[in-house]
DNA sequence: ACGTCCGCATGAAACGTTTTACTAGAGCGA
DNA sequence: TCGCTCTAGTAAAACGTTTCATGCGGACGT
């Protein structure tokens, strides 16, 4: 706008600049900012118009050297490319954005290192808080991340522990609606193609299809489980090529994650297999890829903005004053979509 | 923070704490960690042992003031549901944690209010850069976001101005590129799914579409442009069923996002069209979900990782004293990626 | 007219680092 | 012994805010 080369002084401007251009104390420009009632309005408005002459902005270092911790809130996930996280991450922003606070996202990638170095670095910049999805389940990590004496959140992951809230899903339900659908639909072989087992969320879903096969009356036998290293499309194909070797074939197919199953419809399109006539299919998250697969998904649903905004919501009531913050376990019920993937075999 | 029963620590624990439990001053604990040379080594061993004992922490708000400015640079995207930038983050990221700064990963969701809010925070934060992909076409965000002297690359946008470095991929070409792809399979009819026109994205993709019509010797007719509000799924089907009610309808569709083509494969499948015998289609950004569709999707690749890691690497530069930096603007060149949904009519 | 309270504004003291200028001593050549 | 350099360490001055303890008139109640 103004080329004129009047203020070369760029950025460099701060409060005291403000001040003294306005004929009154640091002080008052200070309240001016943070608490207009104690500033009278002429000179509130005078602080206001200088402001914007010389373009002034806050240092949040400095405020929060004073404050002792900063305006910003971590958000660790274990997978940026799962757009189950990015919906998570959507609705902190959201619940975060309301109380004026920043969320910086991050990506763990499920690699315990990468945990722990953005953990230091989250001590280190003393933000607000953490809404942390731990790839280390030992919780080692987060048990040395304590002492800083930061509050955190666990998302997606249900926790015992009396020292912090968490938010997550009730994933052995999950499984159990995504198995007994599967059964009730005609299927007496299922896979379950499983991501790491020591994830939590694997492992938990694993739970709840066996007991599915169990109230259905069925062995051990009845649940083939395949287990991969990443919950990524590509470990979603290589199950499937494991699956198609299988003898006898599971009918039916369970995926711990929409990745997966996405991975693993694809290998068995290319294999010929139709879907669902030959292999009936269920993933988890209910991303958008799902529904928009050419042949829809059945999934299990979790509400991840719906997450992301309680997890931020909780986390910002225990840094906001509020003394008598008890932790709490929010657990949501997921809920199954049935779509065109298991169309049931005889109708 | 006076809680009395936990009498020692909690992130209480400073630079001064540390010194006077070494028995040395406040500089020679800031050596130690800053400049390990200029202090002996014993001393230098003491102190790290204090460090570990008191589980002490460096304010990063601390360093930042007396630096000013952060180890911070943010990232703003235009949709984090996207997974091309997930990609890019994925890459800038990397990029960023090779010289020790952290990033800042944020959703403008094509908002320009929402852009210009994230802007202000990162010139309160003093964030070391930004890398942005901006939504506000007119660039008046960025404009008034310049005077604060904080550098910042542009992504995926290619800009003529000298005032700033940026990374993209040459949109045109890729436009052409695609269609081009789809004349030679014998179509003579095809259709432009384009995002908000004001992204310049989907403007120059569109005339890279042109380009290729005409170079084919056909005229305008030859390519209908349907346009949508958003580069997502939903729009993607919306766009589905606006195509399929065109007469005459076109043989192929080259949509300006790998989003779009999935939301218009769905909608083509669901009104029982075979892809590609009935509708060929390419998409763009060859996102991981493009190959994993039912019908693999032909799509015009951008290396998405590369330009995350070289926009943080040109960012990084330009702070990293080089006071020779010259801004430049890297254009880097698509490739298609021809897949099941373009396989040619006649073989 | 006197004490009192109130509304506004002020100066100075933090906050926790990094960095600069300086010092005390040691080694050393002349 | 004197001067010189070198090493290891120190004290103090920033950095830009917020907040606390004051100050200073003037309006108010009596």
């Amino acid at each position: 706008m103004r080329a004129a080369g009047d203020d070369h002084n760029t950025g460099e401007v701060g409060i005291k600049d403000v001040a003294h251009r306005a004929g009154v104390s640091i002080g008052t420009v200070s309240n001016a900012l943070n608490r207009p009632d104690r500033v009278s309005a002429d000179t509130r408005a005078r602080v206001r118009a200088v402001i914007d002459e010389l373009g002034y902005v806050r240092s949040e270092s400095a405020r929060q050297l004073r404050a002792g911790h900063s305006r910003i809130v971590a958000l660790l996930v274990l997978d940026i490319g799962n757009p189950f996280f990015a919906d998570v991450a959507r609705g902190a922003e959201q619940a975060a954005r309301e109380q004026g606070v920043g969320v910086m996202m991050c990506n763990s990638a499920q690699d315990v290192e990468a945990e722990s170095l953005y953990l230091s670095m989250f001590a280190e910049q003393r933000v607000r808080g953490v809404l942390v999805t731990p790839a280390d389940t030992t919780g080692g990590s987060l048990a040395s991340f304590r002492r800083h004496g930061i509050p955190y959140v666990f998302v997606d992951r249900v926790v015992d522990s009396h020292d912090s809230c968490s938010v997550s899903v009730d994933d052995v339900t999950g499984g159990r609606l995504a198995v007994r659908h599967l059964l009730e639909g005609g299927h007496a072989h299922v896979a379950y193609v499983s991501g790491p087992a020591n994830l939590a969320q694997c492992e938990d879903r694993r739970v709840g299809a066996r007991m599915a096969t169990e109230e259905a009356g069925l062995d051990a036998e009845a649940l083939t489980v395949l287990e991969t290293d990443r919950l990524d499309v590509a470990s979603g194909r290589d199950a499937g090529a494991r699956l198609l070797g299988l003898r006898p074939r599971p009918t039916a197919v369970f995926c711990a994650n929409d990745l997966l199953a996405l991975g693993l419809l694809q290998a068995v399109f290319d294999a010929g297999m139709r879907v669902p006539e030959d292999l009936a299919i269920v993933g988890y998250d209910d991303i958008e890829f799902a529904e928009a697969a050419a042949v829809p998904l059945t999934s299990v649903r979790q509400p991840a903005v719906r997450i992301g905004t309680t997890a931020a919501e909780m986390l910002l009531s225990e840094t906001e004053g509020e003394p008598d913050h008890a932790h709490e376990s929010i657990v949501y019920q997921p809920e199954l979509i049935v779509r065109r993937s298991t169309l049931p075999r005889r109708s």
